[in-house]
DNA sequence: CCAAAAGTGTTGAATATACACCCATGC
DNA sequence: GCATGGGTGTATATTCAACACTTTTGG
């Protein structure tokens, strides 16, 4: 009867569709896809595929994103689970939705060989199936943690600028900042380390180099950040 | 081609799994169920089934919580979904979790028919699979979401007094919290409505009661709140 | 009359916000 | 020499956190 219970059950397909947020001096964009099968050939999609029997969600997500762009090494977080039964026309498909963010110069070399392309938040075109809803849930999730704890050492190259930090921030929540307090703000953390060299490629004076104290930084996320900005 | 994708994929198992927080005079407990089949037959857990082709997740969870304990009307939260290969030893099947927050007296006449217990959380027993995994992450989630905006909607009965709302909130955040502070923070939001009724089950003298006015708070989420307590 | 829970405000500390000028450099 | 972006501090307003006594009434 154990077994009666599983295989009178359902099996059905699983899906795992990533929302990849990069950052540049331009701001925040998202990385879409031309999708090459049917149905919406050609449609502008996420980076999605199927999940397999032998591989957790996480190690899929990794898979299909890395098999689609060509990037790895990156983080990424489970969003959501979407369900609706008619969400794909072909057949009864779930699909789990991944985010990530990162640092669109550093991942420049390994975005190959495909039709990923990077567009603005606010430029990007319509997607297929339920892609957009997956998108606004994923921003909405991004802003409510870049509220909670300071994003970044995923997001930013090792070495960064404050003003480059300042506009990630900006970017995400959408609001100018003011430049003193903020950089009072993340001072006052003690997570970043400003180191002797500056960077000259914005500036004729040259900024300042900081780098996360990876140390502090989670002693700080153990004791609870308290990051409202 | 397009049919080749998607018949090439494998399809899987999918559980949903629900946590059921209850509230009551003593603090905060957990339901669990002694489980009816095999494998772990008689051994403590959430309450789980599977999900059928025709429904979408949610659906499935109000189906599966109601079937095993009767409970119904009862506002559930997607939490994660679970995926590790061996999470289930008979087949591949993954879990979407669910949450919710109950008042227990108020669902006490649903709760029927079944072996299903309140156990508070310090006395939960060991349950099977990666059950006590989501039941972590549900209580993270339950703390986060406490802090960012006033739960007790879903929770509370219709009237309530604001010794019942504090201890909620310290049940969830596990720490005292200071009754005058509580109550000036709560009436700076301007959702709640004193009644003229007193409730005199816990003293003597009488509590207030209160009720949410739910225009106000819509508004307020709207807006969005800056619960810190 | 007394035990038990309810109700009620103020103050000092900490944190957030607003704001403007000088500096260094490449062109 | 001037245009561009970088860096720096203070004063005010807001919010948080700590704190103790009086009220009511059932037993």
């Amino acid at each position: 009867m154990a077994l009666n219970r599983y295989s009178n059950a359902d099996k059905i397909l699983l899906a795992v569709d990533s929302i990849i947020f990069g950052f540049d001096k331009a701001g925040l964009k998202i990385l879409l896809i031309k999708r090459d099968f049917e149905p919406e050939l050609g449609k502008w999609s996420l980076m999605g595929g199927f999940l397999k029997e032998d591989e957790n969600l996480d190690e899929a997500a990794i898979r299909i994103l890395q098999h689609l762009t060509g990037l790895r090494t990156i983080y990424m977080e489970q969003l959501y689970t979407f369900s609706k039964v008619d969400r794909d026309p072909v057949e009864r498909t779930l699909s789990v939705a991944y985010y990530a963010l990162i640092d669109i110069a550093m991942h420049d070399k390994e975005l190959i060989n495909t039709s990923a392309q990077w567009f603005s938040l606010d430029k990007a075109p319509h997607l297929i199936f339920d892609h957009n809803q997956m998108v606004e849930k994923a921003i909405a999730r991004l802003k409510r943690r870049a509220l909670s704890k300071p994003i970044g050492f995923e997001l930013l190259p090792p070495k960064f600028t404050m003003r480059q930090l300042q506009k990630l921030y900006e970017s995400i929540l959408d609001k100018k900042l003011d430049k003193r307090n903020f950089i009072n703000k993340i001072n006052s953390f003690g997570i970043l380390v400003r180191l002797d060299e500056k960077d000259t490629n914005a500036s004729k004076k040259g900024a300042y180099l900081y780098t996360f104290d990876k140390v502090k930084y989670d002693e700080k996320v153990l004791e609870g950040f308290n990051f409202k900005i």
